[in-house]
DNA sequence: TTAGTATTTGGTTATATTGCCAAATGACAA
DNA sequence: TTGTCATTTGGCAATATAACCAAATACTAA
């Protein structure tokens, strides 16, 4: 393991870690379709928006989404493209 | 996020928080080719046997790896097959 | 400017994770 | 059986994560 593995093993184990909490991975998904405002999250979810806006922001540091600042509000858009084939991929993996 | 859905995003982000950690990816990317025993990770990796162990555990209940008791050793492969494609899917993704 | 709405940041507490050590288990060999 | 090697399990301390509340920031509208 040397240190160029060791800064891609971690940057795509950051990643996944940003994917490991059901939360996240269900933001995640509502973004596959359409770009969702913070405050949508917070009417589902039932959290308080710090909390949401923190998971928002740990998907963005993972590169995972990216937000775009529009008026008032900011809104989330699904930035690596591979997350649902990844998910499927995995689903039908886990189903064998 | 009916009862369903929870129960999928659950064990979906339990793989996912599986592959969070560089040391377990690591392990997962030494499974590609061929499989290995416990001790073949601890030489390698300087980590005490029982840390290796409960890593190797973790990846086995998320259904990431399999192990195959033989003889006095336990050998791990990958059950996931996916994964590889998983992991250059997202690292492609990333370097955008 | 001031007021109001949307979001982020900082602080705190509860819970989860990681790594080590020591002890327990399982399989083989003598 | 006894001993030995490979692995797992339980317990502990240090660190990380997740949720809330309160305060700060950012932008719009009046």
């Amino acid at each position: 393991m040397d240190v160029m593995d060791k800064r891609r093993l971690e940057e795509l184990s950051g990643v996944f870690k940003a994917l490991s909490h059901p939360t996240r991975l269900w933001m995640v998904e509502q973004l596959f379709g359409a770009e969702k405002c913070v405050c949508e999250f917070v009417d589902v979810l039932k959290l308080d928006f710090s909390t949401v806006s923190k998971h928002l922001s740990i998907l963005k540091q993972a590169h995972v989404i990216e937000d775009d600042k529009r008026g008032k509000n900011v809104y989330y858009n699904l930035r690596a493209q591979c997350i649902p084939t990844i998910i499927s991929c995995l689903e039908n993996s886990l189903g064998k």
